[in-house]
DNA sequence: CTGAAAGCGCTTACAG
DNA sequence: CTGAAAGCGCTTACAG
């Protein structure tokens, strides 16, 4: 593939009668330039079809115009819900309004993303990184904190939070109402499958389910949080387990909907009715928790407003240098006839 | 936000020794060069923490190293099946082996997705392109093709398919056998829930259900080809047209799980049985059409394979100028209760 | 096997 | 308001 000379900005120079650094700065909207010769400037622009090249242009502003996009591929963060296509449209949206572009990186560990991270800044390609997920003592926060590159996490570090860009939802707060919800309800006996411990977000909402409980006056019982891997293989385990104890909790929450979807189902297999017998609350508001049989409650975290604000956050990070904002996404719980008695 | 003075080849160059020349023969591995001086080099590059400027090396060598990736971000493309998280998932996977990174772009519109497309190629930020969904008289493809700028479509192009690279299922076959597989079990008034008429793997889809109605001997007939927009809600309507029919269908296939759930669950308030009464038979195998209740007959087209395959062309492409090619991702049919009585 | 030089297409002080 | 010149950090013929 040999490319065609480029029309470059000494062709237009040329044509315009101008010098190259005069349709450089009609390009870049320079004050200084008069309305005349801008506009010969843009009409021979346009009549030789001319296009900055960015490349050119970033090797000199020493700016990339693109922004690193961090995303989980599998395990941990059960991707078949859509909180990353949702979080991921709410980041393209707003980088492109911006005049960003996104480069965008699907890894399988924390090692593979830190080695990303480092070839994006090293080789220059990036202004700033999103991080879409991150755990406790996360190596890419803590890279990222070292070197004082602009960043943004989706969800919460666990250390230094004071000087990290975060967003995300009060997921202690969240957790908090959905347990008070069930216990306003009547329920007395409340297990919980919580997802991964290594993640932030697990710990926040266990602390969220245990001072509700403690505030209903219902002993909390860390052995009926169940934690660990988290997929529907493991809402099938830890529901038949959870259906096993004596007595049979008559409330679960689950912090994925898929995976409350299995322990629905294994529960309806065992007899166990929903809501009446026990009854399932979950996160996620995604269209299994609209379309499962009961309809599952289940806490919408508008990750289409996490992806928005982690680029807002990002820019004036980027541009501004600004360090350790925090923006809380509000968060609704949908109530349906999964814990709802008619 | 100023950037500290970078460590560049010339620091590398004047501490081993040598020219930068020399430096940059190392980085690109070029044969020419001694062992003795690679290695000291190498050191000096590892002492410095030197890291090749990636946008200065695009510049000169005129490649980017980055792809960009088009994607659509609602719509028409039902964005709740997994089918582009997993197509992405493939895209990044193969593109990163070879070295590219991805610049991702969701687009509401295909005018969106041609500006965006023009703005890369122009500004020279991507070697090649994948366009993630393609309708019939694509401009994007229209335009690409023009340029012939190296591109791929996971899908099928409506023209000149001898010249555009693409990566798809055999939609024609899969629907075909589809339709013969309901046939055969007794089926013999089959409508379908078809998608937006604009895009091709819909007209394919709809010529594969009319060729296996008719070696069935069962009339095709148009007006039960449902086609539009492509929803939840468009389910439950056509869902409750087809239900109303005289006589009403004993089969239905839909082309994506999501619609066919909302279509279940409508044939289920209305009193009807799955699959005594009507058998149903979807796409794009997702968790719902496992979890559905009963569980939905769904044809899996192997989104992940589709967008390795995608890169796998692109590179081809961009590397050797290959041009239409075509490769075809063999579907799996999952059997399963929506098509099955006991 | 190695170096000096030109150049990729821009921007940005500096000078006027 | 505009231009000449230097430079961003690399690669690549050309010459030896």
């Amino acid at each position: 593939m040999d490319k065609k000379k480029a029309i470059t900005i000494k062709d237009v120079a040329k044509k315009a009668g101008v010098s190259s650094s005069t349709v450089s700065r009609v390009i870049s909207k320079s004050p200084k330039i008069s309305p005349e010769t801008t506009n010969t400037v843009l009409e021979c622009m346009e009549e030789l079809g001319y296009h900055p090249n960015a490349i050119a242009r970033s090797l000199v502003s020493r700016k990339a115009g693109t922004i690193g996009v961090i995303m989980p591929s599998t395990s941990k963060d059960a991707l078949l819900n859509p909180f990353f296509p949702e979080a991921l449209r709410g980041i393209t949206y707003r980088a492109s309004n911006a005049g960003y572009d996104i480069l965008l990186s699907t890894n399988d560990s924390k090692e593979e993303e830190l080695a990303v991270i480092k070839k994006y800044i090293n080789s220059s390609k990036v202004d700033g990184i999103v991080l879409m997920s991150s755990e406790v003592g996360d190596i890419c926060v803590e890279y990222l904190s070292s070197v004082d590159f602009p960043f943004t996490i989706i969800g919460s570090p666990s250390e230094h939070g004071d000087r990290i860009n975060h967003v995300d939802n009060d997921n202690y707060m969240a957790t908090y109402e959905l347990t008070r919800y069930l216990t306003m309800k009547g329920r007395k006996n409340i297990a919980m499958i919580a997802g991964d411990l290594s993640l932030m977000v697990t710990k926040k909402r266990i602390e969220g389910y245990q001072k509700a409980l403690e505030e209903s006056n219902v002993p909390f019982d860390e052995k009926k949080v169940y934690t660990g891997s988290f997929d529907e293989k493991t809402g099938y385990e830890y529901a038949s387990i959870i259906a096993d104890l004596n007595p049979t909790p008559d409330g679960v929450i689950v912090t994925d909907d898929l995976v409350a979807f299995a322990a629905v189902r294994l529960f309806k297999q065992l007899k166990l009715e929903i809501p009446k017998d026990i009854a399932v609350a979950s996160f996620n508001n995604s269209v299994l928790s609209r379309y499962s049989n009961p309809p599952l409650t289940s806490v919408d975290v508008n990750a289409l407003a996490l992806g928005e604000e982690s680029i807002k956050l990002l820019i004036r990070a980027i541009e501004k240098g600004d360090r350790g904002n925090k923006i809380i996404i509000p968060h609704i719980i949908y109530k349906r006839k999964s814990t709802e008695e008619d």
